[in-house]
DNA sequence: TCTCTATTTGAGTGTTCACTCTAATTTGAG
DNA sequence: CTCAAATTAGAGTGAACACTCAAATAGAGA
């Protein structure tokens, strides 16, 4: 991939990936209507990708970082601030938010890489949630943030959870719900 | 099905999908595997269900209601007792409790049938917690006690989502927070 | 322009899948 | 004991799958 026509292969190819794994889920995602939603022959897919399973990745990728509203870990957004941009990301992006739920279930199953990612993102995550919970609440015990911070984020996972079930369930209510659970007194 | 070699050979079909899910997820439960697993020809199965997705169902149906603890609905049991069920089945038995989260998320895409079980069911689950958190808080709107009754039922799905990701999540403790911010008072 | 290599072509490979069909065997009610 | 129906046997079907390969073409640095 060195010249400008495969570049923009691999650019048509991720959007076919993209738009397949949205409309029909990781199943209807083949190789056969990934090249043909990208106008592409099987030999040039391979010619840019080692397999199917790598160019998923390299969407899911992308979908696990648009979980992260601030990737350069400024540590300055508010709790509100994560938690809007998670609930932005499940009511908009939903076909992404179905396959970050579908690899946590099925595809960590077997597969440690990615369930290392997995956990890693999380940690990640609460770890977030927890620098925002202690600058705003800075009379609570660190260890208590944290737990708070975890429950805060598993609970939003549940959000996500529902949300694929149920695409009229009202996120960003029940996203505020939660969110005020952390300024419960100990 | 009216002898009773049938049934005995249902039943061994059953328990082989059962451990399937379980230890290969839905992936991995195929024609083969399963008639391997319960010393059956396909001619066999074929006999006794009319698909593989019949047979999965079946299975999934048990999952679903093992969630609840109170089948005949007698309204005695506490709230404490409705998320301790749940709990013991995302622990106990947490290939069912992948399943269903799988059904949740790519079963329920294509599949109004399956969908509108899933949402039925969840109804009827926040119906029960509902109620039962009115018994123990009778100083609560009643549509603020069904708020906190759906809020924590998605909050224990997010339980059930990270414990499949996470095997030594501990979801007690967490289950245990998630029944406290129900007494936050209004 | 020449040349090397990236890229594309598209038929083809082997595997796995869910499922079928016919013939043989077993069952149990009458 | 009989016999119709239930059950089992197991090879076989066609479709879909991810992936390969040798040959043709196109692009960019020399």
């Amino acid at each position: 991939m060195r010249y400008k026509a495969g570049i923009e292969t691999r650019d048509r190819i991720l959007g076919a990936v993209r738009g397949l794994i949205a409309e029909r889920g990781l199943e209807g995602t083949t190789i056969k209507a990934i090249c043909h939603r990208a106008s592409v022959l099987p030999g040039s897919f391979y010619n840019l990708f080692d397999s199917k399973e790598q160019a998923i990745l390299t969407v899911v990728r992308e979908a696990i970082d648009a979980v992260d509203p601030d990737p350069q870990h400024l540590g300055t957004d508010t709790l509100a601030d994560l938690v809007e941009a998670y609930v932005r990301f499940i009511t908009t992006q939903d076909a992404l938010a179905r396959v970050y739920i579908a690899i946590a279930v099925s595809g960590s199953q077997n597969n440690p890489e990615l369930r290392g990612r997995m956990m890693r993102h999380h940690e990640n995550r609460v770890a977030r949630f927890t620098a925002a919970i202690e600058r705003e609440h800075p009379e609570l015990d660190p260890e208590e943030a944290e737990r708070r911070a975890e429950s805060l984020v598993v609970a939003l996972n549940g959000l996500a959870l529902h949300r694929a079930l149920d695409p009229d369930f009202d996120v960003a209510a029940h996203a505020r719900r939660l969110m005020e659970t952390i300024r419960v007194p100990v």
